[in-house]
DNA sequence: CTGGAAGTTGGAAACGTTTACAACAAGGCA
DNA sequence: TGCCTTGTTGTAAACGTTTCCAACTTCCAG
């Protein structure tokens, strides 16, 4: 820890003033003996110019903020290292901030960029309320939204269709032979929850496959613990009900971690027994055991064109907001190997 | 996005001056008229305090940055969860960077902070090199790191014993029978690499097991996906020499992870045949199949002291550097059940 | 020799805030 | 009344930078 130098300090080792001090290092219009001179000066004093102040004079902080539920999920990871690949060449610091499930402390972070911290936000919210949702559009930043927000509102946003995915889920497993499907959702009153708890119940009916209110069970949050005891749950009231299952769809890749360890728990194969599939084929899917067939929502793909989209903005304020779209693809690994391998017809 | 009021434009409405409308809403000396006409302009107006301009003034941004190699990593997610929680609180935020492998990263990073970005660093090296330490210790702010720095330097740090956490798996495994043991560590070149590889040596040693160089392999850095490509090798190696093993010990849960996926991939049944044991006791490793023994380095708990640490000093800044170490304790999980189940005998 | 162009320089303002200082009013006490 | 205390207010300086503007030098063409 030392005192840093200012450019006072600098002009006046240099003999100059501050205004060519200012100069010679920004490389403006300086007779090269004086920038000989200041670099000298600054080198000898081991000056850097305060972001502060610069910030101050300039306006604009080079920073940038990423706000996600829980960092802790492997699929934000993704996003982030996307997004941080964009901007970092851009000499764009991001900062990153697990707001976690309180709603206010997303409202605290979306309002502590009124104050100057940062020059943009990219948020993955899961649950949009409408102070939320105010919130964003008053926001004196620009805002790039990752997911849905309910309600159309002028914000540059970039989607999957989850819906889509969990549809796509169910129609590979009933291709490889599967009928009694049981789906492990997140909390429904988030908004990826609402989305694939409408994609399965679409799916099972365009499937005509029979399914009770039994079948589908909601783990309190997206995380792998949540999928075991949901997991665990969701067996041992289908054994009581006696109506056996072959198959789980999992709202998300931790959940359905969660899901096949709560099957093994249970003396139930995979996925000899059970197929199990999860969602965001994030890294853990395909080191699992056994590997996890997932639908991939491509979160670096939507954290790059999210990134895109806020420096686009940066460069015209007042575009009109863009709405980008990306589509699931479904990655099948030995999870949802069909009951009798195909090649033995 | 508004244009955003300042003070001038508060003071102006509120018919007062700047310096009174400054007081009015920073609580100090002003009448109860002054304070309701100001504050009313400031609703009013939406005014906001501009943080950088606060900054400037009073010196000291209220950030952190917590620095990483790897935020996809859980054990510092679970750093970055205990940390957040201590800062948050105090109304500082946390800004992350995950700094990746290349070291110029980490370099830029540290003197980024020297242009006054934030008040304060956590860092998590896994690689030391002079250039780092020597910009460490000449960092305008201060700094706290979690690990190890090979030389002694005058910085506040957090340190875990991570030797003994391998003997201590290694240990384990003899205890419940094992004794043809193998190690999959993470890249040697890193401090948790070095630490962990004398630890295998000096436990190997300690209990008298016979051992090659074929019994130990690094993973080419520490994710589950690196630790899957050294178990196949390690798996064949071993094969091809004809020398059997029934323990493997990862140098942490990831690599675990992908040591146990290469078991099974190779036919091996865990812990049956051959058991596994991870290093941080991370989330993943409880809902693993089979679940994970670990020996958890507690990361929260490091997490939490390094912000302590950085607390502490922000009050005294030229208090002595101070050296806290954790222990690391071992979660004994169904990856390591004896061959024999022990009610047997 | 003079006028202007081109290049360089320093003074001072600006970014938006906080705060030291002085001025002022009101009130109490001798 | 005069003096001191207490409380409130406004002016102005400060944080460290960038940049407008005017002044200065140098040089060249007329």
């Amino acid at each position: 820890m030392q005192e840093k130098p200012n450019l006072h300090q600098v002009a006046r080792l240099a003999g100059v003033s501050i205004a060519s001090a200012s100069r010679a290092l920004t490389g403006q219009s300086a007779s090269a003996e004086t920038v000989r001179k200041v670099r000298s000066a600054a080198k000898q004093l081991g000056y850097v110019p305060d972001a502060t102040a610069r910030t101050l004079r300039l306006g604009g902080t080079r920073q940038v903020v990423f706000a996600v539920d829980d960092i802790g999920n492997p699929n934000y990871v993704a996003m982030l290292r996307a997004i941080e690949h964009e901007l970092g060449h851009r000499g764009i610091r991001l900062s990153v901030s697990s707001t976690g499930r309180e709603m206010k402390q997303t409202l605290d972070l979306v309002r502590s960029l009124n104050v100057g911290v940062a020059d943009g936000l990219i948020i993955s919210p899961i649950r949009v309320t409408p102070q939320l949702r105010r919130a964003l559009e008053e926001c004196v930043v620009p805002v790039v939204v990752i997911g849905s927000l309910d309600k159309e509102v002028a914000i540059d946003r970039v989607r999957v269709n989850s819906t889509k995915a969990v549809e796509m889920a169910v129609a590979h497993l009933v291709e490889t032979g599967r009928r009694h499907i049981a789906f492990i959702n997140g909390p429904l009153d988030t908004n990826p929850g609402a989305a694939r708890q409408l994609g399965f119940e679409t799916a099972a009916s365009h499937h005509a496959l029979s399914y009770s209110s039994g079948h589908m069970i909601c783990a309190d949050d997206f995380t792998a613990a949540a999928g075991l005891a949901a997991g665990n749950k969701l067996i041992k009231n289908l054994k009581g009900a006696g109506e056996p299952i072959d198959a789980i769809v999992a709202a998300n890749d931790l959940i359905g971690v969660g899901a096949i360890s709560a099957c093994v728990g249970a003396g139930l194969q995979v996925p000899t027994d059970v197929a199990v599939t999860g969602i965001d084929d994030t890294e853990i899917a395909a080191v699992f055991n056994p590997p996890l067939t997932s639908v991939s929502l491509r979160a670096a793909k939507r954290g790059r064109q999210a990134a895109q989209l806020l420096l686009k903005r940066f460069e015209e304020p007042f575009r009109d907001p863009e709405l980008l779209t990306v589509d699931p693809v479904l990655k099948v690994r030995a999870s949802t190997l069909p009951p009798q391998p195909e090649g033995t017809y």
